[in-house]
DNA sequence: TCTGGGGTCCTAGGACCC
DNA sequence: TCTGGGGTCCTAGGACCC
């Protein structure tokens, strides 16, 4: 059996950790930029807001209903994620951390352990301890324990816990389910599946195995087989090394300029090689995208994206920076209104294993150098003691990408000066 | 005026090998 | 007129997730 622990409107609720005034009030969180609506607490739900709603377009709305409003605190959640999911990794023998606020736990072994008093005990737990309410759906597969879930989310009454334990609890659940809620349906395929008459998760369940594999893939055939009782997906403990890292942002503004650009480029690359020495990995390809807003009119839309392959995988931002500015060369164009652009590193190798080639021209500009390394360290040492962006390299800068936070609470968790007034 | 960011997996098709 | 069989690797694009 499978356990899934879902935070209830996790960013929503992370404010109201902080904020008790909040409690009974509609909140809602918002995306870089404060664009679009990503988050919502039960009150701004009842109020019929959707989620992804762009914030201008329901502005005043807001403002009549009371809405309390917060741009995105990553630091914030992703402080109070790790909480939540050290506590989860106290309770049971082991723990998938899926996302930043969803686990599954490995209920193996539970064998004739009351599984809904377990579950009570989890919800209460973490409440207690970080002051987050959660869901929890409990069942054979994670696809069922999923479904589980939302089903624990959805009803009153359930107090926040479902278990799908027989044939016939699961099959209920299943008629309860649209097709388009099931894990791994995504708009597409719901969509598909509507038009031949297939709404429910049971309906999916029973439609021939011939017939999924051949249009929806392997992946459809899982999806179908876990619904069915057979588990597909193990627990996954470790988490596999990331295959890419990407760091891109829409901008706050209209940015013309290739200068400008070049600027959020390269403090995209120096980022994102950043967070290739934490995850202790070397890139071996650079692509660089950027382009205008999808919701330019179709003449002034222009959309590109350039991959090179170093000589030798790197995690030096000096030359990964270098490589990033060359590949906006070859894709700028001037004209154009920029919004959006981005930095993404693939082919990652461990750093330091055998798998990296040297360069055969290990002379030629542009390949490894151990002063570099050292340098790297030194910034990374400093920029961790003293907030990022201490020491950085000249061409990089904040201004063109200054992302809009209009709404941002303190760092409750993670930084002194947000919470304690500094006097004299 | 104003619309997020960061990932994964799978498949098809082309280039290339013997 | 008529032109094999078996494979790998890479990339782009489409689907999905939170």
């Amino acid at each position: 059996m499978f356990a899934l622990v879902d935070c209830n409107n996790f960013y929503a609720s992370c404010e109201r950790v902080f904020n008790p005034a909040l409690e009974q009030r509609p909140v809602v969180v918002l995306s870089n930029n404060d664009g679009c609506i990503i988050a919502r607490s039960e009150e701004a739900k009842a109020l019929g807001i959707e989620m992804g709603t762009p914030e201008f377009k329901c502005r005043e709305f807001l403002r009549e209903h009371n809405v309390a409003i917060f741009s995105s605190n990553y630091a914030l959640y992703g402080d109070m994620s790790a909480r939540v999911m050290t506590t989860l990794g106290e309770l049971a023998p082991s723990i998938e951390i899926y996302s930043i606020d969803e686990s599954f736990l490995d209920l193996t072994g539970f064998g004739r352990f009351d599984l809904e008093e377990f579950g009570r005990m989890v919800g209460k737990k973490v409440r207690q301890y970080t002051g987050i309410p959660v869901s929890i759906g409990i069942g054979p597969t994670k696809t069922l324990a999923k479904v589980a879930n939302r089903l624990a989310k959805k009803t009153a009454g359930y107090n926040g816990i479902c278990l799908l334990d027989s044939h016939k609890t699961i099959r209920e659940a299943l008629e309860r389910t649209p097709v388009s809620g099931v894990w791994g349906i995504g708009r597409r395929w719901s969509h598909r599946l509507e038009q031949r008459g297939i709404t429910t998760a049971l309906g999916f369940s029973q439609v021939p195995a011939t017939w999924v594999r051949k249009e929806m893939h392997l992946t459809g055939a899982k999806v179908q087989a876990e619904l069915q009782g057979q588990s597909c997906l193990p627990l996954e403990e470790v988490q596999p090394s990331k295959k890419s890292i990407c760091t891109s942002r829409s901008f706050g503004r209209n940015v013309r300029e290739r200068d400008e650009l070049a600027e959020a480029v390269s403090t995209f690359a120096a980022r994102g090689a950043e967070k290739l020495r934490k995850a202790g990995s070397l890139a071996s390809t650079v692509t660089v995208f950027a382009g205008t807003s999808p919701f330019e009119e179709p003449l002034r839309q222009y959309w590109a994206t350039r991959t090179l392959t170093l000589l030798e995988p790197s995690q030096d931002t000096i030359l990964l920076t270098a490589a990033a500015d060359r590949l906006l060369d070859e894709l700028f164009r001037p004209g154009y209104t920029y919004r959006k652009a981005g930095v993404l590193y693939s082919g990652l190798l461990p750093a330091g294993g055998s798998g990296a080639n040297l360069s055969l021209f290990s002379e030629t500009q542009g390949t490894r150098d151990p002063r570099h390394e050292k340098l790297m360290q030194v910034m990374d040492n400093l920029n961790r003691t003293y907030g990022r962006g201490t020491v950085r390299l000249a061409g990089e800068s904040m201004e063109a990408w200054k992302p809009v936070q209009e709404h941002r609470s303190p760092c409750y968790t993670t930084r002194w000066s947000d919470i304690i007034e500094v006097k004299g």
